[in-house]
RNA sequence: GCCGGGGUAGCUCAGUCGGUAGAGCAGGGGACUGAAAAUCCCCGUGUCGGCAGUUCAACUCUGUCCCCCGGCA
């Protein structure tokens, strides 16, 4: 069998990957994949940057603005799916183009992840609850008894992954340093990944006019319908950045200047972990966003090579 | 002009009994295996407003000048 093809469109926010998948697409007859966290959620078009309707309607597209506000992604699941639409649109004659800026999603679809069964709610739960109670300093100390290979890993004030790593080991008995060498490269995939460059100083007034553009689509408004079908700010939909601000200024009263400068900062913090993410990946081969052509070409190219 | 209160990191400020200084925020760097737009870690030399004096030693005490903020004129 054939292997399957993925080109691969990654980069910080704000570096425009929306509008160079659109032109790759264009240009390969290719679908477009999301492998991005937030943008998966219905309702909160605006504030996550989802394609418009009129630019989804330019090629096929998936897996965006599908799921409810308070319903969680698993990362797996999710990997598990943007394969499922790949194959989908391979069948149909066309090229998939995943795009995103998740990196931990691309990761977990190109290089595996290991094959932990889902974990019953309850444990989990009853972990988070007891490192609520306890700190996270006094769960790391029993993880460092099961788990000390992990353990040495993780920060003592880390109490996510603190969690997980104990929840993993609670209900299956097995540490995650074991289910960690039980990851094996999905076979059958050829990647291209394509970044998008970019440097912080340059991109922080994009970012900047993207939130003026987002409060005049209606970011406001779309948070406020959204609280309205769902009354939970924790909910993981509202994790997106810009929700808990703009949930700010409906609910705390919170000038609207004030979070914008907040939503600003929150934005560039979080394109800087993805650059630091990124970078880190020397399978991406980087090009300047503007660089339509030179993008096409490579992606032609991949595409080639592969008959 | 007089009386208070101040001038210390980009910002807001702390600094004991004289021994040349440290927090928060901002900023920078990094980690990352099912919460990832999440979670977490690391990074602080700055004419201590200027000048002079006392002292082995001054951000610290004294004098003087400059600037800011209140109050009174």
């Amino acid at each position: 069998m054939k292997d399957l093809s993925l080109i691969c469109l990654v980069g910080a926010t704000g570096t425009g990957k929306t509008a160079a998948a659109l032109a790759l697409a264009t240009a390969l007859g290719g679908g477009v994949v999301n492998f991005d966290s937030r943008q998966v959620y219905a309702g909160l078009g605006v504030v996550t940057a989802q394609p418009t309707p009129a630019e989804r309607a330019v090629c096929p597209h998936a897996l965006y603005g599908y799921l409810a506000i308070d319903t969680p992604v698993r990362a797996g699941a999710f990997a598990g799916e943007i394969l499922a639409r790949a194959r989908a649109y391979r069948e149909q004659g066309l090229a998939p183009i995943l795009v995103g800026g998740t990196g931990l999603y691309l990761k977990s679809l190109v290089d595996g992840l290991a094959p932990i069964p889902d974990i019953d709610p309850g444990i989990r739960e009853g972990v988070i609850n007891e490192c609520r109670a306890l700190g996270s300093q006094v769960l790391h100390g029993r993880l460092q008894l099961v788990d000390p290979d992990y353990a040495a890993k993780i920060h003592p004030n880390d109490p996510q992954r603190i969690c997980r790593a104990l929840e993993v080991f609670t209900a299956t008995g097995r540490t995650l340093t074991w289910w960690h060498g039980q990851t094996r490269r999905p076979a059958g995939l050829r990647v291209l990944k394509i970044g998008l460059a970019a440097d912080l100083p340059a991109l922080t007034p994009r970012l900047a006019r993207r939130i003026e553009l987002m409060l005049d689509a209606g970011a406001l408004e779309e948070v406020r319908l959204a609280f309205e079908q769902c009354p939970d700010r924790r909910a993981p939909g509202f994790s997106g950045i810009g929700c808990p601000e703009l949930l700010g200024v409906l609910l705390d009263g919170l000038g609207l200047e004030q979070a914008r400068r907040e939503w600003l900062h929150s934005t560039r913090a979080y394109a800087k972990r993805q650059l630091t993410w990124f970078h880190k990946d020397g399978e991406i081969a980087w090009h300047e966003a503007g660089d339509v052509a030179g993008i096409v070409a490579r992606a032609a190219a991949f595409l080639e090579s592969d008959s």
